[in-house]
RNA sequence: UCCCCGGUAGCUCAAUUGGCAGAGCGACCGGCUGUUAACCGGUAGGUUGGUGGUUCGAGUCCACCCCGGGGAGCCA
């Protein structure tokens, strides 16, 4: 007797094999009973009648997310749900479960949420959580293919890459630390060891904000660079964005069709270039939409969401003014009120998704921007010597996980885009 | 931190001007051989978030508190 995964279905057709998994749910009309198996693979529907009746008795007995091991023909079958179904020859029950909380009805977030643990077993959430898998790996690939070499950047940190307002900080022995909000000054250390240099971690944000883009804890894929320049910066950010959107097309077709989502945006994604457009020239499209932002104000989420909506593709808005970005970010020599940054904003009003810079390798200048901004010169002693000691232009940037899931496989809330939100006013389960 | 909304059965929600606390789903019992969140009949299920106040009478009005949700700012 062979063992599958109900994702090989297709390709055991006719033969008898086992399945082991749980019931999501169950359908009966007095001598059938339809049982929704789920595996963590896929879902797969399965009949039993009376003819087999010890089979049929088990059946009666299961509850809502039992486990049990099926044995049974597979056949395609218009009716069931998947076009697959699962002719039930001998049921064995693992694990009768109690009354399960999350039916197959309507619940509130709220509820949802205190049943996170619970919550991703439905096909809904899981299939996210598959494309979450994919995007994670297409990245993985995508670097290794080109040369990068994977490290890490430490999550306890003495000091702060963004505002000093949103740290965490914890207790270190006798010192106090902070968890790392983004690990790229450390990236450009390994830069300098590596050349060029990826990793995939969290990072922490004690930011109050409560809307549907932000999480407490959230992942980023983070890039970096030696002897790379902004124009180069951005040719990698368009690709990586591409290779990953083309990734989830080709292999997660299933999970996006369980998620209803409209694949048209993603495939012009793969296709068209992405426009590029600079923070003055946004602010002039702005004010034909009738958005008046004056010189040096950031953009807020309506903003945003009406320049993403403007061009229907990921869109680059690079040379912001200075004083509106971190303090390491390389002026534009053309331009010394703006910097070589940019933000990737995505289509559907999903928001920023990498922000980038080419970064200062003049120690002057670095310390001058550390005095400007107010940063205190001992915790970045380290970060200063990397100017000393064979400096080179350098570059890179920061991919934010959830969000690209988000867009991705259609999701409205980050939230549901990592398996264990971490959320202001909710830490548990 | 600010603005808006909410908290009633396990869940999603009703409850008219302040006047007997209800429905659907779920659970349980029974019926039904092709269901698609199946359907049909029945049973059980309540300290209306908390404290105080107004009133003959409060789920409903007032005050404070607690807990959520949506959004803003900030950011990925």
């Amino acid at each position: 007797m062979k063992t599958v995964r109900i994702a090989e279905i297709p390709s055991v057709l006719g033969e008898e094999v086992q399945l082991q998994g749980w019931l999501y749910q169950k359908r009966s009309s007095g001598g059938i009973q339809f049982l929704i198996l789920r595996d963590g693979s896929g879902i797969l529907q399965a009949v039993v009648t009376k003819k087999n009746p010890e089979a049929f008795e088990a059946a009666e007995e299961l509850t809502q997310e039992s486990a049990l091991k099926v044995r049974g023909v597979p056949k395609e079958d218009p009716r069931a749900p998947t076009g697959y179904e699962l002719s039930i020859t001998k049921l064995e029950l693992v694990h009768r479960a109690e009354d399960y909380p999350i039916t197959p009805k309507e619940h509130g977030p709220g509820f949802l949420l205190d049943h996170r643990h619970l919550w991703i077993r439905s096909p809904r959430q899981a299939a996210i959580l598959r494309i979450r898998h994919e995007v994670l790996q297409a990245i993985r690939d995508f670097f290794h293919e080109r040369g990068f070499v994977a490290t890490e950047a430490p999550i306890f940190t003495p000091l702060s890459v963004e505002g000093t307002t949103t740290l965490f900080e914890v207790e270190y022995f006798d010192e106090k630390a902070y968890l790392s909000q983004s690990g790229q000054l450390y990236l450009e250390a390994t830069a300098m060891a590596l050349g060029w240099v990826y990793w995939i971690g969290p990072a922490f944000r004690a930011e109050r904000s409560k809307t549907r883009k932000h999480l407490i804890e959230f992942w980023m894929a983070e890039a970096e660079m030696a002897y790379w320049d902004h124009e180069r910066n951005l040719r990698l950010q368009e690709e990586l964005v591409k290779y990953v959107v083309q990734r989830v097309l080709e292999r997660r077709s299933e999970e996006l069709a369980l998620r209803e989502r409209d694949t048209a945006p993603l495939e012009r994604a793969v296709e068209e270039p992405f426009p590029r457009i600079t923070y003055a020239e946004a602010l002039e499209i702005l004010k034909q939409k009738g958005f008046e932002i004056p010189w040096g104000e950031d953009f807020g989420a309506p903003h945003e969401e009406a320049l993403g909506e403007h061009f229907g593709l990921p869109v680059f808005i690079e040379k912001f003014p200075a004083r509106m970005k971190a303090f390491y970010m390389q002026p534009d020599p053309d331009d010394p009120d703006v910097v070589l940054a940019a933000d990737l904003i995505a289509p559907e009003g999903y928001g920023e998704i990498i922000g980038g810079s080419e970064r200062i390798h003049d120690e002057a200048l670095l310390v001058q921007k550390l005095q400007e901004f107010g940063l205190p010169r001992e915790p970045y002693e380290w970060y200063i010597d990397l100017r000393r000691y064979g400096s080179v232009p350098h570059a890179g940037f920061g991919l934010g996980i959830e969000r690209t899931v988000a867009w991705l496989a259609g999701v409205q809330h980050v939230r549901e885009c990592i398996p264990f939100p971490r959320m202001l006013y909710r830490l548990r389960p």
